[in-house]
DNA sequence: CCCTGATTCGC
DNA sequence: GCGAATCAGG
């Protein structure tokens, strides 16, 4: 195969479109196909898919929860992330194992299964993932916490 | 404080 | 057309 990174295939858009509208958030969509979060959305914007400027109704941050004199010694998952990517250290928590055995097609996609597509790179094989997933949720507990952190925001303005 | 989405802008 | 930088909202 050429070393080239290919960019934005038809692969890679169906996955986009796939996952867009799966209501999966840019970044989960980005760190799946493997490219910034700002990448995503450009393509997306692109294609004019975007869900209708600045929803940002999900809202599932949840600061409902104020514990006194929380241990939060990490931001958020990015330790977590980085852990799991760089497979070194060893994470508060592990990722829910993804079982790639029980990928399946999409007529045999049920309402408890997993709907992640799994698209090889290289492969024309598209499946899904077809793990139990709860009630509920489109995806596994495995896809469903997939975390994805670009790092830092904190760029200096050019004056 | 951090996160997420959309647009703007340079390449 | 692509993606980082930037802006805007929560």
């Amino acid at each position: 195969m050429p070393a080239l990174s290919p960019t934005w295939t038809d692969e890679r858009i169906a996955l986009l479109r796939q996952h867009f509208e799966a209501g999966l958030s840019c970044r989960e969509i980005a760190a799946d196909i493997g490219v910034s979060r700002n990448a995503v959305i450009g393509k997306l914007s692109r294609l004019n898919l975007t869900r209708g400027r600045t929803s940002d109704e999900r809202k599932l941050q949840d600061r409902s929860f104020a514990p006194a004199r929380a241990p939060k010694a990490v931001p958020r998952l990015q330790y977590q992330m980085l852990a799991t990517i760089y497979g070194e250290a060893e994470p508060p928590v592990i990722l829910e194992a993804i079982d790639e055995a029980n990928r399946c097609s999409l007529m045999e996609l049920g309402e408890n299964r997993c709907r992640w597509p799994i698209s090889t790179p290289g492969a024309d094989d598209f499946c899904f993932c077809g793990n139990a997933s709860p009630d509920g949720q489109p995806y596994c507990a495995g896809h469903s916490r997939l975390a994805y952190r670009p790092n830092s925001r904190a760029r200096l303005m050019r004056g």
